[in-house]
DNA sequence: ATATCATTGTGTCAGAAAAACACATTGGTA
DNA sequence: TACCAATGTGTTTTTCTGACACAATGATAT
């Protein structure tokens, strides 16, 4: 705990050494499990609300490094589908007072001009992540870290309500380029799981033949020799992403959209 | 020219007080005239090559206000279509080295530590204008300010020819979403016309007849009972934007790709 | 004045893609 | 063992797309 207490105070008072100032960057990081979408929020200190995972930019690394940094410290995972998608930058999305209030309340005294007091513009990234393999694991400067149902994040500190908006907004229409499903479900599936990822995207059903018909069109999928048992109905087959044809898709593009 | 670099002067070695250190942003400003896209670029003192329009971010304003004001410092253009697309944030864009030496070239006293020596990561904006209506303008960091046809924009300075060829893809999937020509044509213009604007656009031809039929199925355009006289041959008619129309366009986007 | 001709306006038709819909199969559950 | 909800696999209908044909027009050349 002390040794806690002594790595924030490095942090606050001389992370100026090692992070660019102003700039920082947020993570909507998508999972997908039991038919929902989920988002990963840290738990802040001395306040009710959840925030997302976060950090500042090193000097000698990019903001595509400092983002898979962050995701790594959070999830555990590496080489995993990250993105940029928008630059936030109120003037007032930086919140000043309560940042000095939560400083008074762990008792660490912040210098005047601390880096940290200024004002910061923020890049939104989000990642796409295999629900069963991340290990949600809190920092030092916060209390917890947990899966939410997209759906029920509540109010959320700053702008990050709306950085998470935005996020879906993009994944929404980068479906018809991007075959997400491989990152977000893990190695096999089944195309009802498959078939509701998409409708909880894009927030609305789809008819369940064409819906396969189409996917299969795309020649992405292979279908396994497998099925689903356990389910109290008709057991579905297994799909894997056929890896080879998955990323020439990725470079052409998928046809046609939902 | 005293008070030139006078200014000068005080932007490089006071610019701190007014702007954030460490982000930039860069414009790429496209124009449609004589069937060609056109980037407005500007020229560098003391380097043979161009270099988009950029600057720096004041501390009371977002990244839009500050793109903005850029554009219509060199365009006198105000209420332009103007969207982010890009954080370029490579470790070794800036090119200290030829700051410096240029700063010596000028006669101009830069102190250690200066804000401008910094690391600099710069965000992307692209704008549509219609060309007729920008005026060029330099500034007093730059000799001249002229459009460029897009495939003829030689080695610009930094990363610059890659966040143009960022924004021009970035433009190119944006037609499906967004009726970009409004922004770059004139108020009045004939269907030949904007549909060269997306043959350039995409890089490819289209058919006449099928272009027609489905840009018209939008919705999106009036046909005028006016005729673009003074071609050699039968005159076309003119339309213009239904602006109702278009911005719910802007809202929903636009379906079907070309 | 008039014939010329590249360009524009309008329409058709076949094939592809999407939307709507039907029925047999399956694997737990009651 | 019958039941039933969910899955696998079609067909039909409609819409969209791509390829193509022909008449109309308006400046230009003769």
């Amino acid at each position: 705990m002390m040794e806690q207490k002594q790595e924030m105070h490095e942090f606050i008072n001389r992370g100026d050494e090692h992070f660019m100032a102003h700039i920082s960057l947020d993570c909507v990081i998508f999972g997908f499990h039991a038919n929902q979408l989920k988002v990963l929020l840290l738990k802040i200190r001395h306040d009710d609300r959840w925030a997302l995972p976060g950090g500042f930019v090193l000097k000698e690394e990019t903001m595509e490094e400092a983002a898979d940094r962050v995701l790594n410290e959070r999830t555990g995972l590496n080489d995993i589908f990250l993105r940029q998608f928008h630059v936030f930058s109120d003037i007032h999305r930086s919140n000043t007072e309560k940042f000095l209030e939560l400083m008074r309340s762990e008792g660490i005294v912040v210098e005047e001009n601390n880096w940290l007091t200024k004002r910061f513009i923020s890049v939104g990234f989000y990642a796409l992540v295999d629900y069963e393999k991340a290990i949600p694991a809190e920092g030092w400067d916060s209390e917890a870290c947990e899966w939410f149902d997209l759906d029920n994040v509540g109010e959320l500190i700053l702008d990050h309500n709306k950085i998470i908006g935005a996020a879906l907004e993009t994944m929404r229409r980068q479906l018809n380029f991007l075959p997400i499903g491989y990152n977000l479900l893990p190695e096999k599936f089944t195309m009802p799981e498959l078939q509701k990822l998409y409708e909880t995207i894009l927030g609305k059903t789809l008819d369940r033949r064409n819906f396969q018909r189409k996917m299969l069109a795309y020649g992405i999928l292979d279908r396994l020799d497998e099925r689903r048992k356990g389910g109290a109905h008709k057991a579905p087959y297994l799909y894997k992403f056929n890896l080879e044809q998955y990323q020439k898709a990725l470079k052409e593009g998928l046809q046609g959209g939902w």
